[in-house]
DNA sequence: CTCCAGGGATGAT
DNA sequence: ATCATCCATGGA
């Protein structure tokens, strides 16, 4: 297999990976393997550079720098966040970590799944739906799958999902991946909306609501000012921001982030985000090396489903 | 406004 | 081995 080299300064691929804003990638010796749309890759970080493998098709380092988003000017973007001490702290833990761009209907799809999950479960969805619905790439001789298409989805059953442990969230997600399908909503034109027309329209999507919508704008939409508000951040800014002051309503809490953390404000939400879970250290496999479950030698039967 | 379905990993007992 | 906890949306 030939790997590439990517020079990417003022990136942190573990920290990328592992902060909650995609959650199909494993861990596989000193790197990870996943999916860049189609495309299956393998991807290892050594100082400044990115060493990267594809599968099948042809190497392409474009892809790489765009999907890890190493345009963005980390510098420009940290300095505009406010200078107090919640924000200080949060930046010098997830230096190096990037908001990436992910496929508007991969995000959408998973995002919806998203909801009253945990991390650890939704990269359990994430796997049984590619698994279960996606399609099969090969790299080195692992075999990982793209993300199922709306079409896909749409012509699976709630039975099916439910069987991938969507629970409720398998009406919303086939409900979604229909009107997807039908052309009411095209996930490619309703890019050129602005922030608040944008956000209406992923909001009348059957399973999304003001945190997911956020969430695909921020994760699949560039939009930077997103800024969703989960129970996590809810207590950064109720701890930090609101302390002994009562009756903080969510509106409240809205209106706040929105004027005050700027521009990059879906940055310094992930950073705050990312700095509290990681320090709480609720979540043990984030801070236990593992080695990848979902990726799979090819020799081997795919697992059934659990 | 309140209440709660819903489900599987995870940590505690 | 069982038990409590985590959680965003939508509908009653």
């Amino acid at each position: 297999m030939k790997a590439i080299r990517i020079p990417a300064p003022e990136f942190d691929l573990e920290k990328t990976l592992n902060s909650g804003q995609v959650f199909h990638w494993e861990r596989l010796k000193s790197g990870f393997v996943g999916t860049i749309d189609e495309r299956a890759v393998c991807v290892e970080q050594r100082g400044d550079t990115l060493r990267v493998a594809f599968g099948e098709a042809p190497a392409l380092p474009e892809i790489v720098s765009r999907y890890f988003a190493l345009d963005h000017s980390l510098p420009e973007i940290c300095a505009s966040f406010p200078q107090d001490a919640p924000m200080q702290a949060a930046r010098e833990f997830c230096r190096g970590l990037r908001i990436i761009r992910q496929p508007k209907w991969e995000c959408l799809a998973t995002f919806i799944c998203s909801s009253m999950k945990q991390v650890a479960h939704i990269r359990q969805i994430s796997r049984n739906l590619r698994e279960r619905f996606g399609e099969e790439r090969k790299i080195d001789n692992w075999s990982v799958f793209a993300f199922p298409s709306a079409q896909r989805i749409a012509r699976s059953s709630e039975a099916q999902l439910r069987a991938c442990a969507l629970g409720y969230r398998a009406k919303n997600l086939l409900a979604t991946a229909r009107l997807v399908t039908r052309g009411d909503v095209d996930l490619e034109q309703i890019s050129t909306l602005p922030d608040e027309e944008l956000r209406a329209v992923l909001c009348g999507l059957p399973g999304v609501g003001a945190k997911v919508a956020n969430c695909v704008m921020l994760f699949a939409y560039e939009r930077l000012r997103a800024f969703p508000i989960d129970v996590w951040i809810e207590r950064v800014l109720r701890e930090q921001y609101f302390r002994r002051k009562r009756k903080v309503t969510a509106l409240r809490l809205r209106d706040f982030t929105q004027s005050y953390f700027g521009e990059h404000g879906g940055y310094a939400q992930q950073y705050l985000f990312h700095y509290a879970r990681l320090k709480s250290g609720r979540d043990a496999a984030l801070r236990r090396p593992r080695t990848a479950q979902g990726a799979v030698p090819t020799s081997d039967k795919r697992r059934p489903l659990r």
